[in-house]
DNA sequence: TCTACGATCTCTAGCGACTAGAGGTTCAAG
DNA sequence: CTTGAACCTCTAGTCGCTAGAGATCGTAGA
């Protein structure tokens, strides 16, 4: 029920060093420590450390993960609170999803024009290039 | 018809210094010079631009943004080579469409779930979290 | 044409998020 | 016990930017 922090960087595929970074830096908390003072997690550590795997890969910065992980972390905070964050994370998602449909529909063409013997133009920089205004982004 | 790194800042919303640091990394190709040393951009540079800045945002690492800009460059490689690379970063790009319609589907339900009421629980992490298997990525 | 001043230039240095290594300690299989 | 892999802390390096410093360019207005 308790495992080193080896372990744990074998179930979530995260690298040791990294986990030790991401306590320092607050991702994870404080690991409780064996007499000898190392390390041991549980089932839940291995859980929020993968999900800041797959965040990460996912291009969220640390500081959106952070909130996330209050969202799981703090359900007793108000409605509105939750409601407030919640959004603008599902809207930033959302743009993404978007985004990634029209890569992925661009190279699924290129594949199968592939397919029929024909080099097919390529046109992934155009797919993500338009569409300059979904931004608001920069101030 | 040429305009300023600035400019090209502007259109693209990429800082100025970023685009100097993405030509000396080899993302942006070298830009032409005006007279007294400064650089001058067309249309296809701001396109380009705008396609990194969206492909790093959505979390692909600059080698595979070379790669993808690659395709774009060189459609005159042979069709198995396109294929390759194409093929893997639809898979790529199709695990990461899973994983934020995964993502969305958790914060639409506790966005719903506030607005009846309920502060519901949250199991954003438990959304991102499980999955493991969907690795294969860390020898 | 001259001038002023914002934009651009290069160069160096700093920061965030890791990553790698040195040197020493702990744990657990034999 | 012993011993070797795994762990500890600490420092230093890398990658992708980002922020100055000090000098030069370019263009609008007198």
């Amino acid at each position: 029920m308790a495992f080193s922090i080896g372990e744990l960087s074998r179930r979530a595929g995260v690298k040791v060093p990294t986990i030790r970074y991401y306590e320092a830096a607050g991702l994870m908390p404080p690991a409780p420590r064996s007499d000898g003072g190392q390390r041991r997690y549980g089932r839940a550590d291995a859980e929020r450390l993968t999900f800041i795997r797959h965040a990460r890969e996912l291009g969220f910065e640390p500081e959106a993960i952070r909130e996330l992980l209050d969202l799981t972390a703090h359900p007793e905070q108000s409605c509105a609170t939750i409601d407030a964050i919640a959004a603008r994370h599902l809207r930033e998602v959302e743009r993404r999803i978007a985004s990634l449909g029209r890569l992925r529909d661009e190279l699924a063409r290129m594949i199968g024009e592939c397919g029929h013997g024909r080099i097919g133009d390529c046109r992934v920089v155009e797919t993500l290039a338009d569409h300059a205004h979904c931004a608001g982004e920069h101030p």
